[in-house]
DNA sequence: CGGTATGTTGGTAACGTTACCAACCGCGAG
DNA sequence: CTCGCGGTTGGTAACGTTACCAACATACCG
C-alpha cells in the first residue's frame, strides 16, 4: 500500500499521473469508459485500487446543472417506530435512484425545522422530504427554496400547496368507530394527542363524523386529545374510566395513547378494581394486540410505503415526468378485527 | 420578490453585486463580520435576505482542509425500533456539533456496506458510524478510509481493531439467564438469532455461562438459533413446546423471538393447548410486557445512549480530544423482572 | 495514395467559495 | 506635517472535477 496514513484523499490528478494519463482519461474511465482505449482503463482502475481513489462527489456537483445527488429528509420524531419505517422507505428509493438521505429530526420544533430546511438548500439538496412541524409556512414557499422540489408527508402546512403524501385519517378513524358503533356502543371515548395537529384533527373528525351520522351523544367529558406520551395517555383513561359514566369503548388516535390505555386497563383487571372493561379501536398498529386483556381492533398502514410513495414522487418531478399539478396521494389504512 | 421562479440558487457573487461590495466582504460578513463595517454588514444581509442566499457548503467544503460537516451513517436495519432510537442519537449529538448525518440502510447485506461507505468517503464525510454486517474488513481498513475516522457500534468485525460501543450483551444474558436458575428452572430454551452474529454470539455465551456454572444441562434439543423474524421465532417456539420434555422456562435473545414466543404462548392458552406455560427472560424491550399471560422479565437497553455514545466518540476523535489508543465503551443493560 | 470519418487524448476554463496578500483609508504620535 | 499602525476592502489563486474544444492517430473509402 502506497498510501499513508492520515494524508488526504487522493485526488484525480495523482491517479492521473500514477497511471500516465491526464486527468481527463480518468475522469472519462470512471463515467463509464466511453472512448478511452481498455488497456487504458485497466491502467487507470489498476491506479485508483493501488491510492484508494474516491471521486469526490462534492466538487463534482459543484459544476452547474450537476445534481448533487442527496435528498434532504427531515421527520419529526425518530423515536417513534413508524417514522423509523418512513426513513427506511425514502432511503430504499433514494437507493434506488443512486441518491443518499441527509436526515434530520426536528423534534416537533419549528426552529429546528427552518434551520434544517437552510442547511439542506445550502448543502445543495436534489430535493426535500418533509414531515411538517405546521408552524407556518414562509420557509418552504418556492421563492425560498429556488427550484428544489418539496414533498411533505403526514402533514399538511396550511396555505402551501405542494405534492403531499397523506393517510387516509378520516376514513380510518370513521370506520373504526363505525365498527364500535355497530358492535352496539354508544358510549365512546377519544383518545388523541395534540402534537400532529393534522392528523389528531383528522383523526378525530373521522370519530366524530362516525358518531353524529349515527345519533351517537359526543361527549367532551369523554374526550380527551392533549395526550403526548404514554404516561399522560394512561393518566388520561384512568379519569375516563373513573367518572360517573365511564364510556364503553375507547377510540385512540394513535400508538401512544393505545399503549396508555393497554396499561390502565391492565392494571384495573390485575388489582380487581370495578368498572368497565372497554373494547378499543387502535388507530397504529402494536404488536401483540391479539394478547391483550379486552378485544382490540387495529386500524393500520404502511410507513414503509408511504416512505416509498413520496420519495417517488419526488422523483417523478426530479425527472420531469410529473405533471405540472400539484399531487396528494392518500393511503387507504387496514383494518384488523380481533 | 426578486428571485425567479425556477432559477438557480443564488451566489455569492450576485449577493456582493446587490450589496455594491466585493464577494470576500460578503465572505467575511456571513463569517462572522470581523473587519466588516457595521453598516456594509447590514447591506450585505439585507441582499442575502432579498435573494434567499445560502451559502453553497460543498463549494466551501471544497478547499482543503475544510471540513464537510457531515457524518456518514449505516445501520443494518431501520425497521428495527432500536436502531431507530441509535439513529436518534447519533443524529442528536451530531446536531450539537452543527453536523449533519447521511444516513443508509446495508440490510444486513455486505455489498451494500461497502457502497455506502465508498459513497460516504466520496462525499468527503467527516467520519464514519457504521453498524457493521460483519464480513471481512477489507473496505474499512484505514489506508482505505485516508484519515476519516470509524466508529463501529453493536458489533465488532474480526480484525479490526476501531473504537467501538457495544452492550454489555455477555453480562446481561447472563444475569437474566441467572434469574431463571434462581427461581428454580433447571431447563431453559435458549430462542435466538443469526444476523447479528456477533450479539447473537454474546448473548449466548451468557446464557451457557450461566447455565454451566450453575451445573444446569445445555441441551441442544431446547436451543434454536436461526429465527431471523417473529413467525419463524414462533415456529421455533411451538417445536419446542411439544416436546416430550419441553423447558419449563426460555430465554429469548432479541425482541423479534421474544415476540414469536409470546404469540405462541398465548396461542395455547387461548386454544387450551396442554403443556408448558413458560416464564421468559427476554433480550430487548417490548412495550405491555407487563400484560403478557407469563411472567417476562426484560433485559433492556438504550439505543439512544448507545448512538450519543458512538457519535461522541467520533467527535472527541475529531476534535482531537481523543487519546490515540483504540477505546471500547460497553453499556449497561437493565433488568426489570414481572 | 489522398481525403474523410471515427476514435482517442489532453488543455483550458469554469463551477462557488475563501486564504492570502496588497492596497487603501483614517487616526494618533512624534 | 510625516510616519506608521490598525481597520477595511478587493484581487488573485486554488480547492477537484468535467464540458468543451482542439489535436492527433487510425481506419476506411474511392
Amino acid at each position: 500500500m502506497s498510501t499513508v496514513r492520515g494524508a488526504r484523499q487522493p485526488t484525480i490528478k495523482e491517479v492521473a499521473s500514477r497511471a500516465g494519463v491526464s486527468p481527463m482519461t480518468v475522469s472519462r474511465t470512471l463515467a463509464g469508459g466511453r472512448n478511452v482505449r481498455p488497456d487504458v482503463q485497466q491502467r487507470v482502475m489498476e491506479a485508483v485500487r493501488e491510492l484508494g481513489y474516491y471521486r469526490n462527489e462534492n466538487a463534482r456537483s459543484l459544476r452547474p446543472g450537476q445534481p448533487s445527488g442527496l435528498i434532504g429528509v427531515a421527520i419529526t420524531n425518530l423515536a417513534n417506530p413508524y417514522y423509523g419505517l418512513f426513513a427506511l422507505g425514502v432511503e430504499e428509493v433514494a437507493a434506488e435512484h443512486g441518491r443518499r438521505i441527509l436526515l434530520g429530526n426536528t423534534g416537533e420544533d419549528d426552529a429546528r425545522e427552518r434551520q434544517l430546511v437552510s442547511d439542506f438548500i445550502g448543502r445543495q439538496v436534489d430535493g426535500l422530504i418533509l414531515v411538517p412541524t405546521s408552524g407556518d409556512a414562509a420557509h418552504l414557499r418556492p421563492e425560498r427554496l429556488g427550484d428544489v422540489p418539496l414533498v411533505l408527508a403526514s402533514r399538511r402546512v396550511p396555505g402551501l400547496e405542494v405534492d403531499t403524501v397523506l393517510l387516509d385519517d378520516v376514513g380510518g378513524a370513521y370506520r373504526g368507530t363505525m365498527a364500535l358503533l355497530d358492535a352496539g356502543h354508544t358510549r365512546i371515548g377519544f383518545l388523541g394527542n395534540r402534537s400532529s395537529v393534522f392528523t389528531g384533527e383528522r383523526r378525530y373528525r373521522g370519530y366524530e363524523r362516525a358518531m353524529t351520522e349515527r345519533g351517537a351523544p359526543v361527549d367532551p367529558a369523554i374526550i380527551a386529545r392533549d395526550q403526548q406520551d404514554v404516561d399522560a395517555a394512561s393518566r388520561a383513561a384512568r379519569a375516563m374510566f373513573d367518572l360517573a359514566e365511564p364510556p364503553t369503548a375507547i377510540f385512540s388516535a394513535n400508538n401512544r395513547n393505545t399503549i396508555g390505555a393497554m396499561r390502565e386497563i391492565g392494571r384495573r383487571i390485575r388489582e380487581g378494581v370495578p368498572g368497565p372493561r372497554p373494547a378499543v379501536v387502535s388507530f397504529d398498529d402494536f404488536e401483540l394486540s391479539e394478547l391483550m386483556p379486552v378485544p382490540v381492533t387495529v386500524i393500520d398502514h404502511d410507513a414503509r410505503l408511504l416512505g416509498r410513495e413520496a420519495a417517488t414522487l419526488l422523483f417523478s418531478r426530479l425527472d420531469g415526468t410529473a405533471e405540472a399539478r400539484v399531487r396528494t396521494v392518500e393511503l387507504p389504512v387496514s383494518i384488523e378485527f380481533p
